[in-house]
DNA sequence: AAAAACTTGGTGATCTAGTCACAGACTTTT
DNA sequence: AAAAGTCTGTGACTAGATCACCAAGTTTTT
């Protein structure tokens, strides 16, 4: 078995009590599509990944969805911490884009370390730090940056040898617009000879092209 | 003098060492239009607002700007907390709005409150939490709300005594869009009897129809 | 293996929002 | 009173969102 605590997260430095007490929660395995959590769900404990992605979306009154951040393995989900603290329910909402495991540390276990161990409290900090910043980037890129700028930046930053493994509808979701424009945006780009789409993939064929459209 | 800790901020509950290294800085005050720090800059310390109102803006590649949160009197500039955890430059550019008075606690003062006080950290953590939630609102508006929407609750929000005194571009700012949009919106809304516009000042005339426009 | 149900992508029409360029009205400064 | 600055209005244009479809491809069911 061994303690999971020493490997996949940023907590190498953690004292030996902190350790041994989280090493002890058991890592939960749940199935691709399994939601974690919705808007207005009551928080049920401190969220850390191990194994697998977590997609944590926004969504509007008119049914729209945007992706605020993904979580991977040795990141948590901040979202669960301010329910801790601030008694505050969720806004967004949690799906396991792959399989995952997480350990699901209950609320007394997450006040007690956040007060006696500095390395748990920093961790915590840090990835808070981290999403705030993150969702700030996400609300410029929304509020100031082009529609094939951030096309663009996505298809990069989720491409896999040359390649990103996405449908239209996902593409959008991710940077938040309909699939309609992801559509012809695509089509754009492609009778431009800067891409190659297909059936749920598209390919990057000149990247030079690409990287300077996502700089708009 | 006085121990301005017992006052103003969210912070009835803290420890006598805690109040007393709190209390001993001195309140700094800064005059209306003072940038308190702009992207890039690097971290001075935590700051908790005692008076006044400080604005903190999200800008564009383009120009224009919008407004992520403001910071009243009890709360505090997490931004500033970023940077003392994570080493993060700011994103945003605050301003003070009115003439403001502030404590700016110093980054080993902070880390010390941090790790020994349970009040303090209990209280920076809220507003930490508070700050993510808010800016996840300010996302979920400029994503997925109309502008007549968007505009229309600002100036439920800002209203005193049925006038909101604000510029168009001011307004244009504070919803995320450009002060063109926004002088069209309020004309359209004046003819229609629900408001009444003046250079620097919108008056509601019809509190029904606004309210009803606020929510789509 | 054929039919049905579902997923994915394409398209025209229309509406909302953002941008650019400029003009006129009102205020403050000189 | 002239100049400079601020605030608002407006036409023309582009970008993006939405609606209502349709067609092709894939999976499930029969």
């Amino acid at each position: 078995m061994g303690n999971w605590t020493l490997s996949a997260l940023g907590l190498e430095g953690l004292d030996e009590s902190a350790r041994e007490k989280l090493g002890s929660l058991p890592p939960l395995v749940l199935p691709k599509g399994h939601i974690l959590f919705r808007p207005g769900d009551p928080v049920l404990g401190f969220v850390m990944a191990l194994s697998g992605r977590v997609g944590v979306y926004l969504s509007g009154a008119n049914g729209r969805e945007l992706l605020l951040y993904s979580v991977v393995p040795g990141q948590t989900c901040v979202q669960t911490t301010l329910g801790l603290l601030g008694a505050q329910d969720y806004v967004g909402e949690a799906i396991a884009e792959t399989e995952i495991s997480v350990v699901l540390v209950p609320r007394d276990m997450f006040v007690e370390l956040m007060a006696r161990s500095d390395k748990f409290r920093s961790f915590v900090f840090c990835a808070f730090a981290d999403r705030l910043n993150t969702v700030m980037q996400v609300l410029e890129k929304v509020a100031f940056v082009t529609i094939e700028a951030r096309l663009s930046q996505c298809l990069l930053e989720r491409a896999v040898e040359g390649e990103v493994k996405a449908t239209h509808a996902e593409l959008a979701t991710i940077i938040g617009t309909s699939r309609e424009v992801v559509s012809r945006r695509v089509e754009a780009m492609a009778r431009q000879g800067i891409i190659e789409a297909d059936r749920g993939a598209i390919r990057i064929l000149r990247l030079g092209a690409l990287t300077l459209r996502a700089e708009q």
